[in-house]
DNA sequence: CTCAGATCTGCACTCCGTTT
DNA sequence: AAACGGAGTGCAGATCTGAG
């Protein structure tokens, strides 16, 4: 897990930006596809890392902590009591999935940003669902002070998945926010333009952006903690045309309809959606509901 | 304690009955 | 016949467990 992300001749690599992340999602995808491996390389999330790795970036860049991403259990131990001495913090990069309890269930999430300044401390929960009785080692306060953001892609079959993958996204943020309604979640979700063919050639189809964009602007913006809990604080669709030499990057519907991805006269809108400013967004709304909290 | 085998989890993708 | 929808599949990695 440190670094399983490696180039498409399997050297360890590192992606620093979105850019870098999805150049090299694309060459080391469609090497597997022509030498038989696709299946392998994409349930290995050894894709999907790439993204995480340029989100970890980014917010480190807006100056969180490197520490405070992604913590080990045992680092996240000296929050246990709210009078503990100063703890001398490495800048190092956590890569431990936080694993959060939400109304319904627990779930792994895929990046967490734990704030310095709020103690730890352990509850059995007692609410009207199956996690009932289920010892949170962290407990409410704690974990809605957690900025969490979750990685999804689907670079193939996008249609025919669309209706689960969607369900799944709406449920992951209705469970958290269920119990915890002040959580801040972010949603990061790689789409292609264009998707990949099945089989073992490069190839792609159309596919319907439109109706990616208008779905997840409707799960989108919650401003106010007392908005829909099955909305993201902040949703990305990171839309990518990967059916050309350099994968390109689209954070405008001007963009999609220069390119021909939307019809002229689209009211599709990718304001509050796109990368370019997700990373300052999120943290906007994160510090605003949470002031008093240390990520620094 | 170690560590190998068992079990759990996450997730892209397939399959197949239903609808149009 | 084609498209749709959603239950089912199976891989890979993570985590647990118990024998020694």
């Amino acid at each position: 897990m440190a670094n399983k992300i490696l180039n498409h001749t399997g050297i360890p690599f590192t992606p620093k930006t979105i850019q870098a992340a999805v150049n090299n999602i694309k060459q080391v995808y469609e090497s597997a596809i022509l030498n038989g491996t696709r299946r392998n390389i994409i349930r290995s999330s050894a894709l999907i890392k790439n993204i995480h790795n340029a989100v970890k970036t980014d917010l480190i860049d807006t100056n969180i902590h490197p520490s405070l991403i992604n913590p080990s259990p045992d680092y996240l131990q000296r929050l246990i009591s709210p009078n503990q001495p100063a703890y001398n913090r490495a800048r190092v990069l956590g890569d431990k999935e936080l694993k959060i309890a939400g109304f319904l269930k627990t779930k792994t999430q895929d990046i967490s940003v734990i704030p310095d300044n709020i103690p730890i401390s352990p509850t059995t929960m007692n609410v009207n669902s199956g996690m009932n009785g289920y010892i949170d080692i962290y407990g409410e306060t704690f974990t809605e002070s957690i900025l969490s953001i979750n990685v999804r892609s689907q670079l193939s079959s996008v249609n025919k998945n669309f209706d689960t993958l969607y369900e799944r996204t709406f449920a992951e943020s209705l469970n958290l926010h269920l119990r915890v309604p002040n959580m801040v979640l972010g949603e990061v979700y790689l789409i292609p333009v264009k998707e990949y063919i099945d089989g073992n050639v490069i190839g792609f189809n159309a596919i319907d952006i439109g109706k990616y964009i208008e779905n997840f602007q409707a799960i989108n913006m919650r401003i106010n903690k007392n908005d829909e809990k099955f909305k993201y604080e902040r949703c990305c669709l990171l839309i990518v045309d990967f059916d050309r030499p350099v994968p390109k990057i689209y954070n405008t519907a001007n963009e999609l309809i220069q390119d021909g991805f939307l019809p002229v006269g689209s009211a599709c809108s990718m304001t509050n959606l796109d990368y370019a400013n997700f990373v300052n967004d999120i943290m906007q709304i994160y510090s605003t509901r949470f002031p008093a909290n240390i990520l620094t």
